[in-house]
DNA sequence: ACTGCAAATGAGAATGAAAATCAATTCCAT
DNA sequence: ATGGAATTGATTTTCATTCTCATTTGCAGT
Protein backbone atom coordinates (compact mmCIF):
# COMPACT_ATOMS: atom_id res chain seq x y z
CA UNK A 1 0.00 0.00 0.00
CA UNK A 2 1.54 3.34 -1.18
CA UNK A 3 2.25 5.99 1.54
CA UNK A 4 0.39 9.03 -0.25
CA UNK A 5 1.01 11.39 2.32
CA UNK A 6 3.16 9.71 4.95
CA UNK A 7 6.84 11.01 5.88
CA UNK A 8 7.96 11.59 9.04
CA UNK A 9 8.41 15.24 8.67
CA UNK A 10 5.07 15.71 6.52
CA UNK A 11 2.82 14.34 9.73
CA UNK A 12 5.24 16.63 12.07
CA UNK A 13 4.88 19.26 10.40
CA UNK A 14 1.18 18.65 9.95
CA UNK A 15 0.88 18.76 13.62
CA UNK A 16 2.65 21.68 14.08
CA UNK A 17 0.61 23.68 11.79
CA UNK A 18 -2.42 22.58 13.09
CA UNK A 19 -1.47 23.49 16.62
CA UNK A 20 -0.42 27.09 15.59
CA UNK A 21 -3.09 27.35 13.35
CA UNK A 22 -5.39 27.05 16.42
CA UNK A 23 -3.74 28.21 19.67
CA UNK A 24 -2.97 24.81 20.88
CA UNK A 25 0.59 23.73 22.05
CA UNK A 26 3.64 21.86 21.03
CA UNK A 27 4.12 19.31 23.89
CA UNK A 28 6.23 16.49 24.44
CA UNK A 29 3.97 13.66 24.56
CA UNK A 30 1.95 14.80 21.34
CA UNK A 31 4.80 14.48 19.63
CA UNK A 32 5.81 10.99 21.28
CA UNK A 33 2.47 9.80 20.48
CA UNK A 34 2.76 10.70 16.73
CA UNK A 35 5.97 8.97 16.55
CA UNK A 36 4.88 5.82 17.86
CA UNK A 37 1.76 6.21 15.60
CA UNK A 38 3.79 6.55 12.98
CA UNK A 39 5.27 3.40 13.22
CA UNK A 40 2.55 1.36 13.19
CA UNK A 41 1.37 -0.37 9.34
CA UNK A 42 -1.92 -0.66 9.17
CA UNK A 43 -4.90 0.37 11.93
CA UNK A 44 -4.72 0.25 15.53
CA UNK A 45 -6.92 1.23 18.35
CA UNK A 46 -5.98 3.87 21.08
CA UNK A 47 -5.51 1.62 23.41
CA UNK A 48 -3.26 -0.69 21.62
CA UNK A 49 -1.54 2.56 20.95
CA UNK A 50 -1.09 3.24 24.29
CA UNK A 51 0.79 0.28 25.06
CA UNK A 52 3.28 1.39 22.37
CA UNK A 53 3.45 4.65 23.44
CA UNK A 54 4.07 2.91 26.89
CA UNK A 55 7.45 1.06 26.21
CA UNK A 56 9.04 4.79 25.48
CA UNK A 57 7.31 7.16 27.50
CA UNK A 58 5.71 5.28 31.00
CA UNK A 59 4.58 8.77 31.88
CA UNK A 60 2.51 9.01 29.08
CA UNK A 61 -1.31 8.75 29.92
CA UNK A 62 -3.92 6.80 28.77
CA UNK A 63 -6.44 9.46 28.41
CA UNK A 64 -3.92 11.78 26.58
CA UNK A 65 -3.47 8.89 24.23
CA UNK A 66 -7.11 8.90 23.51
CA UNK A 67 -7.65 12.67 23.17
CA UNK A 68 -4.25 12.76 21.09
CA UNK A 69 -5.56 10.51 17.96
CA UNK A 70 -8.80 12.76 18.00
CA UNK A 71 -6.67 16.10 17.28
CA UNK A 72 -4.76 13.89 14.91
CA UNK A 73 -7.90 12.66 12.86
CA UNK A 74 -8.98 17.15 13.39
CA UNK A 75 -4.95 17.69 12.04
CA UNK A 76 -5.58 15.15 8.90
CA UNK A 77 -2.75 12.92 10.02
CA UNK A 78 -5.00 9.45 11.09
CA UNK A 79 -8.14 8.86 10.08
CA UNK A 80 -11.14 6.93 12.47
CA UNK A 81 -13.14 4.12 11.11
CA UNK A 82 -15.33 1.48 13.44
CA UNK A 83 -15.57 -2.13 11.49
CA UNK A 84 -16.64 -3.97 14.63
CA UNK A 85 -18.61 -1.93 16.86
CA UNK A 86 -17.43 -0.21 19.85
CA UNK A 87 -13.91 -0.10 19.07
CA UNK A 88 -12.41 2.83 17.12
CA UNK A 89 -9.40 1.81 14.41
CA UNK A 90 -7.04 4.78 13.52
CA UNK A 91 -5.04 4.40 10.26
CA UNK A 92 -2.88 7.03 8.25
CA UNK A 93 -4.17 9.61 6.75
CA UNK A 94 -2.85 8.72 2.79
CA UNK A 95 -5.44 9.36 0.44
CA UNK A 96 -9.05 8.12 0.37
CA UNK A 97 -9.44 4.40 0.03
CA UNK A 98 -12.34 1.98 1.45
CA UNK A 99 -11.99 -1.35 3.10
CA UNK A 100 -12.38 -5.38 2.36
CA UNK A 101 -12.57 -6.67 6.02
CA UNK A 102 -12.46 -10.79 6.17
CA UNK A 103 -14.85 -11.44 9.05
CA UNK A 104 -12.79 -15.04 9.26
CA UNK A 105 -9.36 -13.63 10.64
CA UNK A 106 -10.05 -9.94 10.65
CA UNK A 107 -7.57 -9.06 7.58
CA UNK A 108 -8.19 -5.79 5.82
CA UNK A 109 -7.19 -5.43 2.33
CA UNK A 110 -7.61 -1.31 1.10
CA UNK A 111 -9.12 -0.47 -2.35
CA UNK A 112 -10.11 2.42 -4.44
CA UNK A 113 -12.56 2.71 -7.22
CA UNK A 114 -12.84 5.75 -9.29
CA UNK A 115 -16.76 4.36 -10.70
CA UNK A 116 -17.62 3.80 -6.98
CA UNK A 117 -16.55 7.74 -6.05
CA UNK A 118 -17.98 8.89 -8.84
CA UNK A 119 -21.03 7.44 -8.05
CA UNK A 120 -21.38 8.54 -4.38
CA UNK A 121 -20.79 12.24 -5.93
CA UNK A 122 -23.86 11.39 -8.20
CA UNK A 123 -26.25 10.13 -5.57
CA UNK A 124 -25.47 12.94 -2.91
CA UNK A 125 -25.81 15.66 -5.84
CA UNK A 126 -29.18 13.95 -6.80
CA UNK A 127 -30.04 14.21 -3.06
CA UNK A 128 -28.65 18.18 -2.79
CA UNK A 129 -26.53 16.65 -0.22
CA UNK A 130 -23.14 18.03 -0.09
CA UNK A 131 -20.80 15.29 0.96
CA UNK A 132 -18.11 15.72 3.70
CA UNK A 133 -16.89 12.13 4.26
CA UNK A 134 -18.33 8.38 3.33
CA UNK A 135 -17.05 5.15 4.08
CA UNK A 136 -17.68 2.11 2.94
CA UNK A 137 -16.84 -1.54 4.46
CA UNK A 138 -16.62 -4.70 2.61
CA UNK A 139 -17.23 -7.52 4.92
CA UNK A 140 -16.50 -11.24 3.58
CA UNK A 141 -14.32 -14.18 3.57
CA UNK A 142 -10.09 -13.75 2.26
CA UNK A 143 -9.06 -16.64 0.35
CA UNK A 144 -7.74 -18.40 2.82
CA UNK A 145 -10.59 -18.40 5.51
CA UNK A 146 -12.70 -18.82 2.43
CA UNK A 147 -11.62 -22.30 1.70
CA UNK A 148 -10.59 -23.35 4.85
CA UNK B 1 -40.08 3.92 1.17
CA UNK B 2 -41.04 1.11 -0.16
CA UNK B 3 -41.51 -1.97 2.01
CA UNK B 4 -40.23 -4.94 0.41
CA UNK B 5 -40.69 -7.16 3.05
CA UNK B 6 -42.52 -5.74 5.26
CA UNK B 7 -46.10 -7.17 6.57
CA UNK B 8 -46.30 -7.50 10.19
CA UNK B 9 -47.72 -11.20 9.12
CA UNK B 10 -44.44 -11.95 7.36
CA UNK B 11 -41.99 -10.77 9.77
CA UNK B 12 -44.00 -12.92 12.47
CA UNK B 13 -43.88 -15.86 9.99
CA UNK B 14 -39.96 -15.10 9.16
CA UNK B 15 -39.25 -15.14 13.33
CA UNK B 16 -41.60 -18.15 14.06
CA UNK B 17 -39.73 -20.64 11.20
CA UNK B 18 -36.15 -19.03 12.47
CA UNK B 19 -37.08 -20.10 15.61
CA UNK B 20 -38.42 -23.26 14.82
CA UNK B 21 -35.74 -24.18 12.35
CA UNK B 22 -32.88 -23.48 15.50
CA UNK B 23 -35.01 -24.90 18.33
CA UNK B 24 -35.45 -21.63 19.62
CA UNK B 25 -38.85 -20.76 21.87
CA UNK B 26 -41.59 -18.54 20.58
CA UNK B 27 -42.31 -16.24 23.48
CA UNK B 28 -44.65 -13.63 24.56
CA UNK B 29 -41.72 -11.60 25.17
CA UNK B 30 -40.19 -12.33 21.31
CA UNK B 31 -43.78 -11.53 20.07
CA UNK B 32 -44.48 -7.98 21.59
CA UNK B 33 -41.05 -6.96 20.99
CA UNK B 34 -41.43 -7.45 17.24
CA UNK B 35 -44.66 -5.88 17.61
CA UNK B 36 -43.17 -3.05 18.84
CA UNK B 37 -40.07 -3.15 16.21
CA UNK B 38 -42.46 -3.32 13.45
CA UNK B 39 -44.17 0.24 14.44
CA UNK B 40 -40.71 1.88 14.51
CA UNK B 41 -40.44 3.54 10.85
CA UNK B 42 -36.74 4.07 10.49
CA UNK B 43 -34.43 3.60 12.50
CA UNK B 44 -33.90 2.70 16.65
CA UNK B 45 -31.81 1.76 18.95
CA UNK B 46 -31.83 -1.07 21.49
CA UNK B 47 -32.82 1.33 24.08
CA UNK B 48 -35.36 3.04 22.63
CA UNK B 49 -37.26 0.15 21.67
CA UNK B 50 -36.75 -0.92 25.23
CA UNK B 51 -38.57 1.85 26.33
CA UNK B 52 -41.27 1.81 23.42
CA UNK B 53 -41.85 -1.61 24.65
CA UNK B 54 -42.03 -0.68 28.20
CA UNK B 55 -45.51 1.36 27.66
CA UNK B 56 -47.61 -1.94 26.63
CA UNK B 57 -45.00 -4.55 28.45
CA UNK B 58 -43.66 -3.19 31.67
CA UNK B 59 -42.51 -6.28 32.67
CA UNK B 60 -39.96 -7.30 29.75
CA UNK B 61 -36.16 -6.30 30.48
CA UNK B 62 -33.93 -4.36 28.87
CA UNK B 63 -31.54 -7.20 28.56
CA UNK B 64 -34.21 -9.14 26.35
CA UNK B 65 -34.76 -6.17 24.40
CA UNK B 66 -30.89 -5.92 23.38
CA UNK B 67 -31.17 -9.76 23.13
CA UNK B 68 -33.68 -10.04 21.01
CA UNK B 69 -33.00 -7.21 18.18
CA UNK B 70 -29.51 -9.48 17.64
CA UNK B 71 -31.90 -12.14 17.10
CA UNK B 72 -33.97 -10.11 14.81
CA UNK B 73 -30.60 -9.52 12.68
CA UNK B 74 -30.22 -13.48 12.79
CA UNK B 75 -33.57 -14.07 12.02
CA UNK B 76 -33.30 -11.51 8.93
CA UNK B 77 -35.96 -9.72 9.99
CA UNK B 78 -34.05 -6.48 11.24
CA UNK B 79 -30.54 -5.01 10.06
CA UNK B 80 -27.93 -3.71 12.25
CA UNK B 81 -26.16 -0.12 11.60
CA UNK B 82 -23.71 1.96 13.56
CA UNK B 83 -23.72 5.18 11.96
CA UNK B 84 -22.31 6.92 15.09
CA UNK B 85 -19.65 5.10 17.11
CA UNK B 86 -21.16 3.39 20.05
CA UNK B 87 -24.40 2.92 19.39
CA UNK B 88 -26.11 0.01 17.01
CA UNK B 89 -29.01 1.48 15.15
CA UNK B 90 -31.75 -1.31 14.12
CA UNK B 91 -34.16 -1.11 11.04
CA UNK B 92 -36.57 -3.20 9.34
CA UNK B 93 -34.88 -5.56 7.12
CA UNK B 94 -36.45 -4.22 3.26
CA UNK B 95 -34.45 -4.89 0.60
CA UNK B 96 -30.53 -3.61 0.49
CA UNK B 97 -30.03 -0.17 0.64
CA UNK B 98 -27.11 2.23 1.55
CA UNK B 99 -27.03 5.87 3.60
CA UNK B 100 -26.54 9.42 3.18
CA UNK B 101 -26.43 10.37 6.52
CA UNK B 102 -26.79 14.67 7.39
CA UNK B 103 -23.93 15.47 10.31
CA UNK B 104 -26.22 18.50 10.88
CA UNK B 105 -29.40 17.52 11.50
CA UNK B 106 -29.08 13.79 11.41
CA UNK B 107 -31.41 12.82 9.11
CA UNK B 108 -31.00 9.74 7.39
CA UNK B 109 -31.56 9.38 3.45
CA UNK B 110 -31.73 5.70 1.85
CA UNK B 111 -30.42 5.18 -1.49
CA UNK B 112 -29.48 2.08 -3.89
CA UNK B 113 -26.92 2.42 -6.66
CA UNK B 114 -26.97 -0.67 -9.30
CA UNK B 115 -23.73 0.48 -10.32
CA UNK B 116 -21.92 0.83 -7.03
CA UNK B 117 -23.16 -2.86 -6.18
CA UNK B 118 -21.46 -3.84 -9.34
CA UNK B 119 -18.37 -2.46 -8.33
CA UNK B 120 -18.30 -3.85 -5.35
CA UNK B 121 -18.89 -7.57 -6.64
CA UNK B 122 -15.83 -6.32 -9.19
CA UNK B 123 -13.21 -5.45 -6.06
CA UNK B 124 -14.36 -8.19 -3.73
CA UNK B 125 -13.74 -10.82 -7.08
CA UNK B 126 -10.64 -9.01 -7.61
CA UNK B 127 -9.22 -9.62 -4.06
CA UNK B 128 -10.58 -13.04 -3.76
CA UNK B 129 -13.04 -12.36 -1.09
CA UNK B 130 -15.96 -13.89 -0.92
CA UNK B 131 -18.74 -10.79 -0.24
CA UNK B 132 -21.36 -11.66 2.96
CA UNK B 133 -22.40 -7.74 3.18
CA UNK B 134 -21.35 -4.16 3.21
CA UNK B 135 -22.26 -1.08 4.37
CA UNK B 136 -21.84 2.54 2.38
CA UNK B 137 -22.60 5.50 4.69
CA UNK B 138 -22.62 8.91 3.04
CA UNK B 139 -21.77 11.77 5.35
CA UNK B 140 -22.27 15.43 4.84
CA UNK B 141 -24.96 18.14 5.21
CA UNK B 142 -28.51 17.84 3.76
CA UNK B 143 -29.87 21.17 1.74
CA UNK B 144 -31.78 22.51 4.68
CA UNK B 145 -28.41 22.38 7.31
CA UNK B 146 -25.91 23.27 4.24
CA UNK B 147 -27.19 26.59 3.75
CA UNK B 148 -28.25 27.34 7.19
C1' DA C 1 -52.70 -33.08 31.21
C1' DC C 2 -48.01 -34.27 33.39
C1' DT C 3 -42.89 -34.31 33.40
C1' DG C 4 -38.38 -33.11 32.30
C1' DC C 5 -35.32 -30.11 30.71
C1' DA C 6 -33.23 -26.96 27.79
C1' DA C 7 -34.24 -22.36 26.47
C1' DA C 8 -35.57 -17.89 27.96
C1' DT C 9 -36.24 -14.27 31.08
C1' DG C 10 -35.33 -10.33 34.24
C1' DA C 11 -32.80 -7.93 37.69
C1' DG C 12 -28.75 -6.54 38.66
C1' DA C 13 -23.77 -6.75 38.31
C1' DA C 14 -19.94 -6.57 35.21
C1' DT C 15 -17.55 -4.95 31.26
C1' DG C 16 -15.02 -2.00 28.39
C1' DA C 17 -14.17 1.88 25.47
C1' DA C 18 -14.39 6.54 25.69
C1' DA C 19 -15.29 10.98 27.97
C1' DA C 20 -15.24 13.94 31.82
C1' DT C 21 -12.99 15.87 36.07
C1' DC C 22 -9.66 18.38 38.26
C1' DA C 23 -5.51 19.58 40.55
C1' DA C 24 -0.91 19.96 39.13
C1' DT C 25 2.16 20.95 35.36
C1' DT C 26 3.88 22.96 31.17
C1' DC C 27 4.14 25.70 27.15
C1' DC C 28 4.76 30.27 25.24
C1' DA C 29 3.83 35.23 24.21
C1' DT C 30 5.04 39.19 26.44
C1' DA D 1 11.03 35.64 34.36
C1' DT D 2 5.87 35.79 34.53
C1' DG D 3 0.92 34.87 33.96
C1' DG D 4 -2.52 32.52 32.18
C1' DA D 5 -4.39 29.40 29.13
C1' DA D 6 -3.55 24.83 27.42
C1' DT D 7 -2.22 20.22 28.72
C1' DT D 8 -1.51 16.35 31.30
C1' DG D 9 -2.33 12.08 34.05
C1' DA D 10 -4.76 9.77 37.59
C1' DT D 11 -9.02 8.91 38.53
C1' DT D 12 -13.86 8.77 38.22
C1' DT D 13 -17.85 8.60 35.46
C1' DT D 14 -20.64 7.47 31.72
C1' DC D 15 -23.24 4.70 28.95
C1' DA D 16 -24.27 1.00 25.76
C1' DT D 17 -24.01 -3.56 25.88
C1' DT D 18 -23.08 -8.17 27.78
C1' DC D 19 -22.95 -11.39 31.42
C1' DT D 20 -24.65 -13.99 35.44
C1' DC D 21 -27.68 -16.69 37.62
C1' DA D 22 -31.79 -17.93 39.98
C1' DT D 23 -36.34 -18.47 38.40
C1' DT D 24 -39.73 -19.24 34.95
C1' DT D 25 -41.55 -21.03 30.70
C1' DG D 26 -42.24 -23.36 26.27
C1' DC D 27 -42.60 -27.68 24.39
C1' DA D 28 -41.42 -32.61 23.10
C1' DG D 29 -42.44 -36.92 24.67
C1' DT D 30 -45.05 -39.53 27.67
Amino acid sequence: MARVAGTWEEAHERLAEYLSRHGLKKTRQRDAILDSFLEVPGHITSEDLYEQVRIDHPEIGAATVYRTLKLFVDAKIANAHHFRDGVTLYEHEGGHHDHLICLGCGAIVEFRNQIIEEQLDEVAKREGYRLTQHRLHLYGLCPDCRDA
